[in-house]
DNA sequence: GATACTTTGTGAACTTGTGCACGAAGTCGT
DNA sequence: ACGACTTCGTGCACAAGTTCACAAAGTATC
């Protein structure tokens, strides 16, 4: 099979998620049509999505939802244990910790980690924080555990460096900088400033009284 | 001038982070070639991106730092008053309405706003939790308000339709729903499960000893 | 089983975004 | 003032992504 686009790739997480609801409110198959509708996308791109993944349609009806759950979960590689470790325990990390979405999603937490001594020791959310040096520790045991790093930006491309030589294969950046990838790391950055000062820049500009087109993108 | 294209629009932010960062560490001028270095592209892109401001550079020279971050602000209306406004005091709610991110880049929060009887009149974080029917004061008062929704999948479309009626025209949401933009409204969402389930694909799908291609997408 | 209907899967056209390469326009040193 | 050098701005070719449109392959009905 080909390589997949990797704006198909940022889309099958949101399919997935409507396909789970779908689940839960017993459909047994679903089209294209519909399943475009419930995303908010064209139905053809959904059909050139999925056919990435193989030839899994049946014409005249529709996909079966639980074997397109299925497959989608096995390309995502969702079947594996897939935890987290936060690094960086101020104001935002903290959020996070308490925030109980990655869990409930399928990303448990794995560890807190923090470099400020008065900090280790202490039990957040249930975890006891840790201080950087144990990071390869928690990678032994969870070897594909995804780096979460909400330290003030300062701090961010050491801690980076940090969990690329601790064996970390992926980050999720939250610090309002541009991380350099450690060799082999693939990094994602989510700056909710950066998303407010687009949707700013697109109130600014407005068009007088016709529709704006919709920028809802990725994250 | 042209119209700018989406691709450059969601880099203007990522710019004016760098831009300002120069302008602190004292840098008059820039050159393309640094700032692309600075935020991860190509130079070219840089020149192109910027072009679609006017032309502010000066051959030989570069870009005065300053400059640029005027004209920059300008476009992405940052000089005007942008505050936001948290519906959905859950954990996320909680945990974004304590964390000082927004008003540090210039979101001040000018209200939390809750369904639910036993929150409302609570102080969270210096603001008193008001109720849906108080959003149309709101925004009356901040005519540019954006409205951030971290409520339960479930309450999320009703809560944007709501910000639609109020006059609310930008909405940032953290639901993991997809919304159906009320008339005359943009959205666009940050999904924390979505973008760690897009990690998960590349670890899986990892190249035997080759680079990652850098996924640092938006957001 | 033949006909009408539905829906997939995909080739091809089109749109958007990227990167190169180079002329134009400026600075700097002498 | 002039030549060497730097850097911008942009036309152009290429790559990536989207949408259309339709044959192929199935279901449903009689």
């Amino acid at each position: 099979m080909r390589q997949i686009p990797e704006a198909t790739v940022a889309r099958l997480p949101v399919y997935l998620r409507s396909l789970t609801d779908l689940d839960n409110d017993q459909h047994i198959t679903i089209s294209s049509e519909q399943l475009a509708e419930s995303v908010g996308v064209n139905a053809a791109k959904v059909r050139k999505d999925l056919s990435y993944l193989g030839s899994f349609g049946t014409r005249g009806v529709g996909y079966d939802v639980k074997f397109l759950i299925n497959q989608m979960s096995r390309a995502l590689g969702l079947n594996r244990d897939c935890p987290v470790i936060i690094v960086g325990l101020g104001n935002l990390g903290l959020a996070l910790s308490n925030y109980g979405g990655f869990e409930e999603r399928g990303f448990p937490v794995a560890a807190l980690v923090d470099s400020d001594p008065t900090k280790i020791g202490r039990s957040i959310a249930g975890h006891t924080v840790v201080g950087l040096d144990s990071l390869s520790c928690i990678v032994a045991e969870h070897p594909n555990v995804i780096g979460v790093i909400t330290t003030p930006s300062s701090a961010a491309q050491d801690v980076a460096d940090a969990l690329g030589a601790a064996g970390v294969r992926s980050i999720l950046n939250f610090a309002p900088v541009v991380i350099n990838s450690p060799t082999g790391v693939s990094v994602r950055k989510v700056d909710l400033a950066v998303e407010l000062q687009i949707l700013s820049f697109y109130d600014q500009h407005r068009p007088r009284t016709a529709r704006i087109p919709d920028v809802a993108k990725g994250a």
